[in-house]
DNA sequence: TGTACATCAGTGAACGCGCGTTCACTGATGTAC
DNA sequence: TGTACATCAGTGAACGCGCGTTCACTGATGTAC
């Protein structure tokens, strides 16, 4: 066991992230300080240097990780979500994901995002194809299930936002996922409609 | 004319509203600070506290004033919106907002709103008032008008916020219009099916 | 098993920065007589 | 019309802060012989 001795920190990445994390959860507020995580992690301010590259890459991989437990979260509400009941409970899921972590999802959406990181454009493709995959699952016979897809990720992202700024009723969880089942029923009752409207958009 | 010296400015406050818009559509990144406001107005790093308490209240006003543009901006888009395609043209209206002036709507949304600043509340109750306006408007039999205006809201509001993240293809105004257009229709071609979802969601 | 040494992962002092805000001040304005 | 004075709207020096990042360093680790 090595890291015992208080020098050798054993795996301070690791630490970082998690520091970093539980300053977002305990800070609603998004900005994080490269030397606050340090603060946080017991180490000198400069240690993350080690691991690190600069304050960005600290925040892609928190952001990286807010992404990929967005995913499990969402799997998690339902593994293979077939039906209009299902893909909303789902969408409660992702609108419930805000609302319990705003300073990780704040982060994950509203810093501006380097497109060096591999890792966290692979992390939100996953989302994205998570969605894809979903609608296409869901409405097989839907001629542009990207748009659709779009459509409601949209959708749930933007209650997700203004939930977050407090231009919503957030009071309880029910009155929450309600709001959230009742938008998307409406938007999928339908689904067919769209590629034609899209396409009469066009003209 | 007492404008014409140096010393008194004649209207500072007005000044720094302007000073503070051309920083957020100069600069993407939504950071505004009061001491660069007064910089950007030709003034001393303290002369704003004579017309706002703080830097909170200096933002507080900028949003207001965004608030009130992007309302203006969307009546200009449709007076009296009534039809699915009228909606349409309001809510390309705000995605467009959203994307040529990204700073300023950053700040109207994502900087934490002090429910001291009753400018910024009435504002922000126009907009949603008008939103429910024209889904009341365009939609007379709809049970519930006003989860119909929310679920409208957010959508735009998602389209809004991934596009300005960078999630979503931005690269052409018709590429953004077309994308909105397909989503919003695809809403309310089924408006009425939306209470009727509500209702089943309850049980 | 023991020693020499390269490598690795931290430390801590220091840099320059921009920030919000306070304070005592001073120059300009406008009003009362 | 002219003067005295209150008020108003700025100035500028100063405070303490936390930040990102650099640098030369040192203690711990592990490998080669």
């Amino acid at each position: 066991m090595s890291q015992s001795g208080t020098y050798h920190h054993g795996d301070l990445r690791a630490a970082c992230l998690r520091a970093a994390r539980e300053l977002l959860e305990e800070d609603g507020s998004a900005g994080l300080s490269l030397r606050a995580v340090a603060r946080r992690a017991g180490v000198s301010p400069t240690a993350p240097y080690r691991h690190y590259a600069d304050r960005e890459s600290l925040v892609s991989a928190v952001a990286a990780e807010g992404y990929r437990e967005l995913a499990a979260h969402l799997t998690a509400a339902h593994p293979a979500p077939s039906t209009p009941d299902d893909l909303a409970a789902v969408a409660v899921a992702y609108v419930q994901f805000a609302i319990e972590h705003p300073a990780l999802f704040r982060a994950m959406f509203a810093e501006p995002c380097d497109p060096t990181s591999a890792e966290r454009v692979a992390a939100t493709a996953v989302i994205t194809e998570y969605v894809q995959g979903i609608v296409r699952d869901a409405f097989p016979g839907a001629d542009d299930a990207d748009a659709l897809a779009t459509t409601v990720w949209a959708l749930v992202h933007g209650l997700a936002f203004l939930h977050l700024d407090g231009k919503l009723d957030s009071s309880t969880p029910e009155v929450v996922a309600d709001q959230v089942r009742a938008s998307v029923h409406a938007l999928f009752s339908v689904a067919p409609a769209l590629s034609q409207a899209a396409a009469s958009a066009e003209q």
